[in-house]
DNA sequence: GTTTAGCACTCAACAACATAGAGTGCTAAC
DNA sequence: GTTAGCACTCTATGTTGTTGAGTGCTAAAC
């Protein structure tokens, strides 16, 4: 559908005033505030054929204007332009990243963080679960009299690490020399399909230690298996506090539940990302518990897999700076992971 | 100051009630509930005495009498027993122990969540900053053709780990040999007291690599100085949501931006620790912005240093639960990274 | 002397009602 | 097609009245 100009100025302010005011929007203050030339019952005309073709509603008979669902929709495809970070806002991102960095995670927490702070919306990134099936290098190394720790390395550049119980007489260089042996048998081999050649091989070499071995293969085995899960990581949740539709502390507590429980969003988002921006308005969202929110996310590329990345809100969203800011910090932290990792 | 045992009777009957139902409580309500074989007049007379000497208060004048705080404290000391674990939370905590644990951080964050699920109340655990001055072993890990992975083991068991850029040309059983001479070294010595004879050593035995080597000392100081900080895991934050106090959207803001915003709870909870179970009651806190609130905590002897563990709520609190949870799970904090660090 | 029934009094909470004001739709004039 | 004017609608806010839980005090009962 495609509309006058002027039709589309005024869905443009009802839209803006009410998603700055949270208030309905009257045909006066329209006017006033955005100095069109025309007059309020010129725009109460407009108005109330906005409404008959759906872009607003009416909370009651003598109220203003509200934005409904598919105005918000026109709004985001067609009347908005997305508001990319400023030179300011990068500046301030790469002061950030000057900070001293420890691995993986802190970047992707200091990206939510950040992202929180510029929308004042909930933040999420998702980091899907690393197919961890290949080592690069194995490790042991003694730790007191009888433990050691298996270090792992992945094909992804993955640590990961764990105690063990070791008997008391075996030497560091023995632990060396065993760890030599797996490397050689297992190194850039699929975990899960290492053959029986390859474990013969490992037993051949190690044939007085067997008990030994098979703790090792067995912690390698949970560590491999351990992490297979998605994280989540959410900043700025209680930025919904200060928006005025969560003033209900029914609301509210059935939100910040979404939000802080593990585990819940990452199950509700959308589920088919590109490196598109996507916009999921109110009950456009298929899970029941956010159809009163909005969410803008995009995917990046992380590991060879896909990440999800944006935030959660109002309806009443200014999407300009969401998608905006979503779409920059989506780049970046694609940028950031690939340049350190 | 001594009480007639009727009259503690009574002040014990009020202050329950009130805890139980946020509700200023009347003499009638008192004596139905408690079946105390006297008249509510009787109760009047009693009450107006608990208020004259300061243990309750009238919100108004023909109102019901709340606690005051010297009401709470005196209820705290002298009337309340602790209520320690029952055998069946007990099992139920034993149940989550059962599953597979990933290292330290990993209890404290289960029990810390433990805690907030029995007392509905917020739980806080804060882990003092480890000192690591002394390492037990250091391991160079080849990944890649041009990365390495320094591998550092403390003398309290953690273990942390660093990517480093190392020249193509080292081979694996270099980085060992390297790895050893380090080892040889310092073992068992404070990093910081290092002195111009083990440097020496390392240098006269790496003659030819000294630019890696400095990267690797470099390496570890960086590890060494990194984590330096307390850490503070709090639960169940979202359980404030529940109380009667917090239904203003204000004072849920406070509190919970005390909570959640890094760091604030860590430098407001008391400061000297035991190993007995400390309640401090509303502005009993020294810190301004929890004068509102309780707080029910102990000390745990964890790697040579003291944590604290414990739940922070509103006033009216069941401190007979809180102080019986909290000294029981202060002493199986303890036990369980005694038993497995 | 202590306890208790009785009663007048107090005050918050709630409901019923009145009022103000922002905004509308419609009509008639421009 | 646009706009001034006006009667109308409906929420939000303020006012008033009523109810009921609870008190303190007095005087009688134990």
């Amino acid at each position: 559908m495609t509309l006058a100009d002027r039709t589309k100025a005024i869905l443009e302010s009802v839209i803006k005033d009410y998603i700055e005011t949270a208030e309905p929007v009257g045909s006066r203050s329209v006017v006033k505030k955005y100095n069109l030339k025309i007059s309020a019952a010129t725009v109460r005309n407009e108005m109330a054929d906005l409404e008959e073709m759906g872009y607003l509603e009416q909370p009651h008979t003598s109220s203003g204007r509200v934005p409904s669902q598919i105005g918000y929709r026109y709004f985001v495809d067609s009347l908005m332009e997305k508001e990319n970070l400023t030179d300011e806002e990068l500046e301030l991102l790469k002061r950030i990243f000057s900070e001293n960095i420890n691995g993986w995670g802190e970047i992707v927490e200091k990206v939510g963080h950040f992202m929180a702070q510029l929308t004042n919306y909930t933040s999420f990134v998702v980091l899907p679960a690393v197919r961890i099936d290949e080592f690069k290098h194995l490790q042991i190394i003694p730790v007191g009299e009888d433990e050691a720790i298996v270090v792992i390395v992945t094909d992804l550049g993955l640590i990961m690490h764990r105690k063990l119980k070791i008997p008391v007489s075996v030497t560091p260089e023995e632990l060396y020399s065993i760890s030599q042996v797996f490397n050689k048998a297992f190194t850039n081999k699929n975990f899960r399909k290492i053959n029986r050649t390859d474990l013969d091989y490992v037993r051949d070499n190690l044939r007085q230690k067997r008990n030994m071995i098979d703790k090792v293969i067995n912690t390698i085995d949970h560590l491999l298996t351990d992490t297979n899960e998605d994280r989540v990581i959410i900043s700025g949740a209680l930025n919904m506090l200060n928006e005025p539709e969560f003033q209900d502390i029914d609301k509210l507590k059935s939100i910040l539940t979404i939000l802080k429980e593990d585990g819940i969003l990452k199950d509700i988002l959308p589920t088919n990302v590109t490196d598109e921006v996507d916009i999921k308005i109110g009950s456009e969202n298929v899970a029941e518990e956010i159809k009163e929110m909005s969410i803008v996310m995009t995917g990046f590329k992380t590991l060879g897999q896909v990440g999800k990345i944006g935030v959660i809100g109002p309806v009443r969203m200014e999407y300009w700076k969401a998608a905006g800011t979503v779409e920059s910090l989506g780049e970046i932290i694609e940028d950031l992971i690939k340049e350190r990792f």
